[in-house]
DNA sequence: TTGCATACTCGAAACGTTTCGTATAGTGCA
DNA sequence: TGCACTATACGAAACGTTTCGAGTATGCAA
């Protein structure tokens, strides 16, 4: 219990084993022939002094640590959030740590959080990116120099595996969606510029309507940066002007927040006044008022195969394929949506 | 680019510096006295070949490494994730990196997580508790061998410091709302055994009944467990039976999701037919149906002084003082508690 | 009895740092 | 000029592992 306490070494384990350092070693990790009654001592060993192996001076030796490292945009996002529980557990199945950090799209600070990996000798990486631009590519490609699995998004020129969401889909699911109740004026909550996940999301949208024969005004493309606080915002300013939309698709969870709130505050009803669709589901949808109509990913099924890949590179230090895997959306209709009044 | 590639080590910043290994590290590390044009040379030398420390050397020479463990009960808890958030990035302006670990309440993986967080010698450690009693305390003590600062809650027989919620006062501040409102019939979905921070915020529910004269009845005491589920399926059970409360009091946020469901489920409309109030904030309060009453805990700046403290315990070599810090909470009314109508 | 494979076990080196005692060059002073 | 001192640079050891070549019994066949 006190501070600063020496723990015991491997060498204290063999000498109490009354064995050799390397057979303790070999028997502590089965990585070599060691007889029945070695292991046993060694195992009682163990115990007795509580031995737990010092991680830096394994990964010193081994080249690499067992620890895995987890970028993402921000934990506090439940879609993240549920990225980071189910990583956590597959790590802790597989007798790894892993190493979570938010890059709030600050690119020192993506930096930095890439130099500790580096410091840290990570064995492996999942990267939710921020950006998918090829300029942005190379940087990250300098810095990364273990197995990378990339999540959600996908990066121009960076040569790892992807796991995403089939997000062309999704925007035209929700569009379609809105276009069959019966709305011509569809508003949408854009993303970032550079990332590929939004610039996907609108494909749909565009395909939607060009399915439809609707054409699609400029003015109801409006800015959403992925932000809440800037949906939120862009909706109000939209919903000041004349000729409003009957219904909004917000691209991402965290803005279909914003559409709502700003919706609410400017006194409209949904779906009565205006419907609502996002993408994304929330858990706690059915205390929101309204239940929103929602486009939903199967986070945790994404999340559980990009580590499975990842650990699986590791493993067989094989080179990544490269391979994009994509996830099908699933539009789960609520009270957000309804036929449009005018 | 690739996989596998060898870093750089300080070997190679010292000869491509022409100076010795002991003086790059010296230069690199401000540790000892350097001449300004040797800075100079190493640090270049350093940008030059891209050098980064490897981090499991550093940590067994020095006998601990930079990385600071977060164990909490579960990252997609929105409370927990703000946590988080809060801890990750001071740590990162101190250059320290942290682990983030979800318990789940399984004390087999608590166990677990703390093992490999000796394994990574981490210099220092965050708890937020799933259990308070002594014989829980004893365990844990056992197994930490660094400067720990509990967080939340705290644990008998643990010296460490504690930054907390002030929760009887919570629990008061929440039931007197209520009893202020005209309640007398008021249910709580009651915490775990063995944790304290449900028992005091209960101390609060019964004080605010004393201080009023109001009589408590066994029968409102419903089980809750901080889960969200148990709390849903305890309140469907208990407004099945006759005579049922005016007001809900659910003492934590996945507690009171559980409750709004459940009452919404049956039909009962919040506040018209019952009164529900909970214990910490929603960012997404003002669109839920109804936006809830609560009483909310300053959660950032909880676990900003949680961080501080444990840095400095770091840093200053000294013994815990085993403090107790407390927050104080603040009642925010909103839609879901008004009079009771009975 | 000898030789040889088998099945373990051992010792030493190496991984990349930091630290500490020692060496060297430069400086000021007598 | 010589000496003591300072400032800086160096070399080697140590941290706790894993790995690998070498060593030692044991059992079995010849």
């Amino acid at each position: 219990m006190g501070e600063g306490v020496e723990l015991a070494t491997i060498k204290d384990v063999a000498r109490l084993a009354g064995v050799a350092i390397s057979t303790a070693s070999a028997a502590i990790n089965r990585s070599a022939p060691v007889s029945e009654d070695v292991i046993a001592k060694v195992e009682a060993a163990v115990r007795e002094i509580g031995y737990v192996p010092h991680g830096g001076a394994r990964s010193l030796r081994m080249g690499q640590s067992r620890l895995i490292g987890l970028i993402l945009p921000d934990i506090t996002n439940p879609h993240f959030a549920k990225v980071a529980k189910v990583v956590e557990s597959a790590c802790l199945e597989a007798g790894y740590m892993d190493a979570v950090y938010s890059t709030s799209e600050d690119y020192d600070r993506e930096r930095q959080i890439l130099e500790m990996m580096r410091m840290q000798r990570v064995a492996g990486l999942i990267i939710i990116p921020t950006r998918s631009d090829a300029e942005h590519g190379a940087r990250l490609g300098e810095q990364i120099h273990v197995p990378t699995v990339l999540l959600d998004s996908f990066v121009t020129g960076l040569p790892y595996d992807v796991v995403k969401l089939d997000n062309v889909t999704a925007g035209r699911l929700a569009t379609e969606h809105l276009i069959g109740l019966g709305h011509r004026r569809i508003a949408v909550t854009t993303g970032r510029p550079n990332i590929v996940t939004g610039e996907d999301r609108m494909r749909g949208y565009f395909a939607a309507h060009a399915a439809h024969d609707i054409p699609v005004e400029q003015r109801l493309l409006i800015e959403g940066r992925f932000d809440q606080a800037i949906a939120h915002e862009s909706t109000l300013r939209l919903l000041s002007q004349p000729d409003p939309p009957t219904a909004i698709f917000a691209l991402s969870n965290m803005m279909a927040l914003g559409v709502l709130n700003a919706v609410q505050e400017v006194g409209l009803k949904v779906p009565a006044d205006i419907s609502v669709v996002g993408i994304d589901d929330f858990d706690f949808a059915n205390i929101m008022s309204p239940p929103p109509t929602v486009v939903a990913a199967p986070v945790e099924q994404m999340a559980q195969r990009a580590i499975d890949k990842l650990l699986a590179e590791i493993r067989s230090k094989a080179a990544p394929s490269g391979d994009v895997e994509l996830f099908e959306p699933r539009l789960i209709v609520r009270a957000s949506s309804s036929r449009p009044v005018r």
